[in-house]
DNA sequence: AGGTTCTCTTAAACCGGTTCAGGTGAGCGT
DNA sequence: ACGCTCACCTGAACCGGTTTAAGAGAACCT
């Protein structure tokens, strides 16, 4: 009595065709009559006919869904602004082309090996967008085992035929230290994330790279693992220095945000006694007492691009590596001239 | 050339018997006798055999995947610390059961619904948590015609079979407003959720309670879209009344930190002038300053349950409601007594 | 008229599992 | 020695698509 969905079988029957011919002409491939086809598309719209995903999915071997594994610590996830803008970037292209993404949040490094063979060796997805890439990140030998189509964010630093989607943050960067050194910032420090992530180890340089375009030395950098923590933490060390800095470049909001929030538990004023600016411009920034001067990049459009790509890589189509527009600096209130 | 997964025919060739022998054998099904059992068993493991997800799932009519359905405006879940601890929970229990999460994150109710028919139409998922439960939610119904198995966080306003699973939030909200007024505060304000949503009106209808349990009043209750800057929006109301209150209890921690922001804006010292708290024990929130009080709620407890609730729903096994340990109030700093 | 070519169409195999009706043979009772 | 039961096993159908080899006609050529 359950109204069953109608198979590609019965659209053959009441169209009077075979079934081979139906799935030429719901294919839109050659070798159909006008007639035949016409016919056959009234049909199946009529019986109100949906492929199966699952039979097509047996017979043409492909899993019409993509992969993400994000490797991190909730904790850390949880206070960054980054993902849930690049995964609704992601849905935005994949929900036309009748894809889904397959999510996997696992803990750490050695879990996340296990969770990529696992969405691989079942079949579960097409292919993957590899994010937080790392310093000669094992993954790319794990993918081509493994046989996945991949996309990264940002470019690997080993040869590879992955195509890569960048968002160049060092000119955000850039402008961040500019900014300070406009502002009359000599002593500038920078919080940095995990060096054994490339983007971390990027904005490092690029902050090397301004400072010493204007002369000044890059001994105030301190590696962090990118929660607020251990923001708070590098802030701590920072400002017990003798000769400690008056203004920091953060490589995310969350340790800029607790940086903060050290600087004011020490008695000082921000931006009076210490500039701040971070990085990924998460809404709450706006909304703090300073709000808080920081480095936006566009997650969901980097979401979108990537997943096209990806979609492009698996359908076999010629693909080159894409450069967005690079990250901009979003003046607020927690920067100003250093007391005289 | 290319190494050929090994498939069901090739072990039975192998281990000299039939397909359908080989498959009851895999299946731990009775009418198999231990001396094949054993050989077939043993001529799988050494050819590394491996079901072929996509033919099971053809042939049982299941996806062996879970699908959530996330419905907000991603600057909001950028904030909110709730999603990925709970994503991370839900692969905690998927994982060892060799499934997966099909996450879709779309900007609003109207997405919401072609996104859950997409899902349950191409048969991607088996079944879905659904969160940010409404009033009279329409995804019951949905649910029902779609034929998808389904849990709810929180107990729904209709009746349904649907099972739930529950975090009492009304204590951690009764704690907040029992320690305020053991502080002395008669003026409580509250900053709610929106009250479409049954969560955020539960927090609300509890504030109240609370309230009326000490004989106070409960005339400082603002609605909002749970976004930071409706957060501030909804503090700044209230600080403007001439009987301005002297704490506030807000909902989430982005709309808390936001509203302090707003409270310092206007010169007001936390906790001295204002006592703040949250809810849902966001990491940065323990770092800002002064640190935020705030109720903290096991979301990562709350998808591994969620997810092995559905799991045992889906494999049919009689289930019940669940309740978890309620939400408890984190005493830190942004609470006081008021000034006299 | 016969051969070639081309377009349209069909039937059947295939993807890799699950399931079910029926067959075989050993063991049992009498 | 005969029938019965039961455990074990096989063969084939099935899930719902895709793909390919081969066939049927029509058209075109000489």
């Amino acid at each position: 009595m359950t109204k069953q969905r109608p198979t590609i079988a019965d659209v053959a029957r009441e169209a009077g065709v075979s079934k081979g011919l139906v799935s030429f002409a719901l294919n839109d491939r050659p070798g159909v009559s006008a007639a035949s086809r016409a016919r056959i598309l009234k049909v199946a719209s009529e019986l109100g006919w949906r492929p199966s995903l699952r039979a097509r999915s047996l017979s043409t071997d492909r899993a019409f869904a993509l992969g993400l594994v994000i490797a991190r610590d909730p904790e850390i996830i949880s206070a960054d602004p980054f993902f849930p803008a690049f995964i609704a970037g992601i849905e935005k292209a994949l929900a036309p082309a009748g894809q889904v993404l397959v999510l996997s949040m696992v803990p750490d490094e050695a879990a996340e090996a296990a969770s990529y063979r696992q969405l691989a060796e079942s079949g579960r997805v097409d292919g993957v967008i590899i994010t937080d890439l790392r310093r000669e990140d094992e993954r790319f030998a794990l993918i081509a085992e493994l046989g996945l189509a991949a996309v990264t964010l940002g470019r690997p630093d080993i040869d590879t035929l992955v195509p890569s989607i960048s968002l160049d943050d060092a000119s955000g960067i850039h402008a961040a230290v500019n900014h300070l050194v406009e502002l009359g910032h000599r002593r500038i420090a920078h919080v940095a994330g995990p060096y054994r992530m490339l983007h971390a180890r990027r904005r490092s340089a690029s902050f090397s790279d301004a400072l010493a375009h204007h002369g000044l030395p890059d001994d105030l950098v301190v590696e962090t693992d990118f929660t607020a923590s251990d923001g708070a933490r590098a802030t701590r060390e920072l400002l017990g220095l003798s000769d400690r800095p008056t203004a920091i470049v953060y490589a995310n909001d969350p340790m800029a945000i607790a940086g903060m929030g050290v600087a004011q538990r020490r008695g000082l004023t921000v931006p009076r006694d210490l500039s701040i600016t971070g990085f990924d411009g998460s809404e709450v920034g706006a909304f703090i007492h300073p709000a808080l001067t920081t480095v936006t990049t566009n997650a969901g459009e980097w979401g979108q691009r990537a997943a096209e790509l990806l979609l492009r890589v698996i359908a076999r189509e010629d693909v080159a590596d894409i450069d967005l527009a690079p990250a901009s600096l979003l003046l607020r209130e927690s920067t100003a001239p250093p007391q005289a």
